[in-house]
DNA sequence: ACTAATTTTTAGACTTATCTAAATTTATTT
DNA sequence: AAATAAATTTAGATAAGTCTAAAAATTAGT
């Protein structure tokens, strides 16, 4: 069994490596986890020793298919309590990332597929976000970041790829939930910024916001 | 913010202080929390200086009230949990203890109250155990162990002095669950063993058992 | 290609929570 | 009431995870 600390480690480095599977530097791992280097490089040796992280010195640190297994069940049972909050307890979306920090660390195979039952085998968590099943296999995304769509082109609201409070606020002031209909009215070249039409409205938003809006072309 | 061992260590304390609030022992507290006396000591200068208890070397120890606030509030958690677990995730009442044990340490007021409301605030956990409510204070429990009932005598079971599974999956075996209807058919003085009715079925049990057992009468 | 800047690692220290073994206090026997 | 037993505390050690400061390796700038 793994520690909090070895878990958030493996979370972190997951995160940092994406899909195309690149080594996370010590100090983004460091960054990630608001820690320091030198702590980082103890605990790459640490989890090096347990063989779920392939790291060389100087040379990044890759997760095993091992260390891979365990944070995307870290990924799976975070998404799950987001919903779960989400869903069955009413929490707004900016609301559950905190909370779910926490959730994804109980451990308990049977709970969380009890849990992906209560819930009806979601997809995608309130963020946009794909559920891994229990075999640890995403669901296909098919989206296009807002930024990158052509003037006069439309489509969903399906994700977005930062939680922090803020930013989903921001969102809700602006009236973007997923789902929400979206048409390009106008870029700036100088700076990408957008007009965008949303229920008949068009507002304004920042390269910094489109960048983060996951759109379902239609 | 307390650590997990804190709150560990206040649970034990409320638990074996009981409702007249005796100072529990320095090696009750080791036994109950599978440690040993000297690191009880230590945990206990800890807690007493954030004033969360009151000990006398030798003495033993008891809960402030600040102290004792924490500690109910985590059994609210924990046995809002346990309801959670069997009503909504169809767990047996025999499941669920471990795993309450892990969510019961998850800080969020907020969740703790949209969690009581999503439940129906209910007042009792799957065990038969007062649920306190947001200030702290247990609903009044009106029962009887059903060791001390006379003979010919009736009731009801609302709940259980013991939550390890492999009693619970003996009561489960015997057919005895929250709402069972019991008669005392008959007493064995020597070793206070009972023959009871329950469905039309006579069942002998021994006083262990019949001491965990706890009865409304009617 | 050589120096400067950055990144990463090492060394040593600190905190939390635990342990064993020894010392001390309290309780029990005779 | 002295001797023994039991309970509790103290002292010193250990492991996990973190930190600061210094050393080493890598990368970037000229």
């Amino acid at each position: 069994m793994n520690t909090l600390a070895e878990e958030n480690y493996l979370k972190a480095i997951f995160k940092l490596s994406g899909e195309k599977n690149e080594a996370a530097t010590t100090n983004a791992i460091a960054e990630e986890l608001n820690t320091k280097a030198s702590s980082v490089t103890d605990m790459i040796k640490k989890l090096t020793d347990k063989s779920l992280v392939k790291s060389q010195k100087y040379q990044g640190t890759l997760l095993t298919n091992k260390g891979r297994k365990i944070a995307v069940n870290i990924v799976r049972k975070h998404r799950l309590w987001e919903v779960f909050l989400v869903k069955k307890l009413n929490f707004y979306w900016d609301e559950v990332h905190d909370i779910a920090e926490q959730l994804e660390h109980i451990k308990s195979p049977k709970l969380v597929e009890h849990l992906d039952s209560f819930l009806g085998y979601p997809k995608y968590d309130p963020h946009g976000d794909p559920i891994p099943n229990a075999e640890g296999e995403f669901p296909k995304a098919y989206s296009t970041p807002l930024i990158e769509m052509k003037t006069s082109s439309q489509g969903q609201v399906v994700g977005v790829t930062q939680d922090n409070p803020s930013f989903l606020q921001y969102l809700d002031k602006l009236n973007i939930q997923l789902g929400t209909s979206i048409k390009i009215i106008e870029r700036q070249d100088f700076d990408n910024s957008m007009d965008i039409l949303i229920d008949g409205v068009t507002t304004h938003i920042s390269s910094e916001v489109a960048t983060n809006i996951l759109i379902k072309e239609s």
